[in-house]
DNA sequence: TATAAAAACGATCATACGTTCGTTTCCAGA
DNA sequence: TCTGGAAACGAACGTATGATCGTTTTTATA
């Protein structure tokens, strides 16, 4: 038996990233086996390299796709707004809903920062960097207006984002809060945090 | 060549502890080989056995430490202060030293959780379910008193130790911004957040 | 000072890993 | 309908891993 029946080069892809994607943020990618994929996906382990370069380009694949995605995403949100406070709120709302919806991808982005090749890193918080940027943005216009009264931009832009994103990690979108609840308690607990 | 001179069980131990410790921090768990560790405590890799059981006993040990320690401390800090605004600042201050301080291990404790044993990780996440209670305990006594207005408690501390735990990813302590400045900056984030 | 326990060595075990490769089968374009 | 490339198999390679064990040397106790 050699090529199966029905078998699609672009659908194995798929399917390979998206069980890459699962097994990564559950055991990690260390612990995650080329074998393991493969079952997954239903192939031998072998057969993963029609469509992969290596494990290490799979992960940088995965984390640089969602890196692409949320910038690209958080631009789209933020277009037009001008008003920091709106834009404030704005970001929040956007940040929340995108990282509970990508809860695997985020974890993987930054838990999985260290398996990545030093270029492959650099590539990666180059990115994350650009992201923060959008909120220092945000919060100097804010303080310069005088509709924020913060301390450090940076620092507080942090503090800001490691709450955010804090979420991903206990978040149950079955659970007893629902999104909306959710959103609102954080983008209180910010805009009081921040405003004059 | 056999028993070296010099060695001592306990002083062993401690090495053992430390390398494990800075090498899981750096590359993850998974990814530490006993040969590593063992090479950077100079010893043969079989040695290891003389101190520790297993690997998955030596990261369960390490963890484990940390969040008792972690317990006893808060505890310690919070002893007397009964007014919730106080104790709340109490509890920041707390937290942000504790957490720049012992870096490494809090970054072990939430990053290989999904590391440890099922029955392991059961423990750990008790402990640390204790630890968010104190917190939890200080919003429940602030809103009691009106002198906090937040929505849901959980959520709220959730988000508050997301926040503040997140500076040990980016904290770096020879940096631009010193220690004080860093806990006021978040001490006010969170008050304002809370404060009626 | 005699002796048992402690602590190291160094070889080794079985297994698991990422990756390669020759081969086979299927699919799509000419 | 023919044919070349795509996509799979399955065996294998070399290496690394966690752990074991018999042996040897040092330390500490009695």
């Amino acid at each position: 038996m050699a090529r199966t029946a029905g078998s699609s080069g672009p659908k194995t892809l798929s399917a390979i990233r998206e069980a890459g994607l699962q097994l990564i943020y559950q055991r990690g990618y260390e612990a995650m086996s080329l074998r393991d994929l493969a079952a997954r996906v239903g192939l031998q382990p072998g057969s993963l390299y029609n469509h992969i370069a290596t494990k290490q380009a799979l992960l940088f694949d995965l984390v640089h796709n969602h890196m692409v995605t949320l910038l690209e995403s958080v631009d789209a949100a933020l277009a037009g707004i001008d008003d920091p406070t709106d834009a404030l709120e704005t970001f929040i709302a956007f940040h929340l809903t995108y990282h509970i919806e990508r809860k695997r991808e985020v974890f993987i982005g930054s838990a999985e920062l260290r398996s990545l090749t030093p270029k492959n890193r650099r590539k990666i918080v180059d990115l994350r960097r650009a992201y923060e940027d959008r909120l220092c943005r945000i919060l100097e216009h804010g303080a310069r207006k005088r509709q924020f009264r913060i301390g450090d931009i940076r620092v507080s832009a942090y503090a800001i984002l490691a709450m955010l994103t804090g979420i991903c990690t206990w978040y149950d979108p079955g659970g007893r809060i629902d999104r909306k609840e959710l959103i609102d308690v954080h983008t209180r607990l910010v805009l009081q945090g921040v405003l004059k």
